[in-house]
DNA sequence: AAGACGGGGTA
DNA sequence: TACCCAGTCTT
């Protein structure tokens, strides 16, 4: 079996392209998953649930999504928050810039475009934290228009569809991905099209196990007749873990904790989280921290004494944290806004991501 | 082209 | 533990 040529797909014929179509569309009406963001066609909904659903799994989102249009009902009033209301909204979510991106972007739509989400790739691409996959689902979810969407489920279902052996991690492979979704997607009904691959991607044809049987585009799958779709999409392995060792301070005034705000790029980037610093793991154990905290804050405290070491997976990296007890000896006058004493129940008020949220109720 | 950037589910 | 995922931006 010969791995297939993406440009075989402009050899098609029409009438198999519509069967694909209708089998796939009749299958998601029938199928789909209710969601918040389904019940009606409001683009302003379709980018906020498309944003948050960037490497983020329905269930997680659908809380996040209710809180958010709630308190944000429309771009306008997006536009008009504090960018720390909207953080706070994001709380745990992850990938925190998508949260900066989503309010710089309400701006811009606000300024350039009056409050309307444009309704053109060229346009939605202006827009930050609107790439080629979410232009591609607002055109087509919101707006009717038949553009590609492509994201990891699509490039799966693709690639067991018609037999792509390309590893899919590489750039090129997704800009074939790309053309191939506007050669099949459907121009009477590119929104449940989509969708339905993206369900299809979901619920069927699963990274592990595929459920061919179900299937209602078996009948044409070339890596389900051939046998092989346990071993599509190709992917390149990931590189292993790099470890991060970390300090951190645990200062308490009566049931208060002392929360600083993280720097405005990197890593958790403008959260609110226990203080921090990064790269030491040495002999001296805990005075990094202690100097940091002199240094930054005019804190003096006294000796770290060790609390607990635990560590925190992220999808790249490994967090070694050791946390320390400092008991406050003194502080300075001075107001600095990047530091807060902050008890157990105000805790909600601030944009505190989770690894820090668990450590700092285990103490308590 | 490669690296940075969270978190939760699953085996 | 290791791998997976409804990506985008920066370098």
């Amino acid at each position: 079996m010969g791995a297939y040529k993406i440009n075989d797909w402009q050899n098609l014929k029409t009438e198999d392209i519509n069967e694909l179509q209708h089998a796939l569309i009749s299958w998601f009406e029938k199928n789909h998953r209710q969601m918040p963001w389904r019940e009606t066609i409001n683009p302003y909904y379709t980018w906020i649930s498309e944003v948050m659903l960037q490497q983020t799994r329905v269930d997680t989102v659908i809380p996040y999504f209710l809180r958010f249009i709630d308190k944000f009902p429309t771009v306008k009033q997006l536009a008009k928050a504090d960018e720390e209301e909207v953080l706070r909204l994001w709380a745990g979510l992850g990938y925190y810039s998508r949260a900066k991106n989503i309010h710089r972007g309400a701006k811009l739509i606000c300024e350039v475009y009056d409050g309307k989400i444009p309704e053109n790739q060229k346009e939605l691409l202006k827009i930050p934290g609107i790439g080629s996959y979410t232009a591609g689902a607002i055109l087509s979810i919101a707006y009717e228009k038949p553009a590609a969407a492509v994201d990891g489920n699509v490039m799966r279902v693709f690639s067991r569809l018609f037999l792509v052996y390309k590893d899919i991690s590489e750039g090129s492979t997704k800009k074939e991905m790309e053309k191939l979704g506007e050669a099949v997607v459907s121009a009477t009904n590119p929104s449940a099209f989509n969708q339905g691959l993206m369900e299809l991607g979901a619920l069927i044809c699963t990274p592990n196990s595929p459920k061919c049987s179900s299937c209602p585009l078996s009948f044409i799958c070339r890596a389900r007749r051939a046998g092989v779709q346990e071993s599509l999409p190709v992917k390149k392995k990931k590189e292993a873990v790099k470890s991060v060792n970390m300090e951190l301070g645990l200062l308490q005034k009566g049931d208060k904790v002392l929360l600083t705000k993280r720097p405005p790029e990197g890593l958790l980037a403008n959260l609110w989280a226990l203080p921090a610093v990064e790269g030491t793991a040495d002999g001296n154990a805990g005075r990094s921290i202690v100097l940091e905290l002199q240094e930054s804050y005019g804190i003096e405290t006294s000796d770290p004494e060790p609390v607990v070491e635990k560590s925190h997976v992220f999808t790249h990296m490994k967090w070694n944290m050791q946390l320390f007890r400092l008991k406050l000896l003194s502080m300075s006058d001075i107001d600095y806004p990047e530091i807060q004493w902050v008890s157990l129940k105000e805790m909600d008020q601030y944009a505190i991501p989770t690894a820090f949220l668990k450590v700092i109720k285990e103490i308590k």
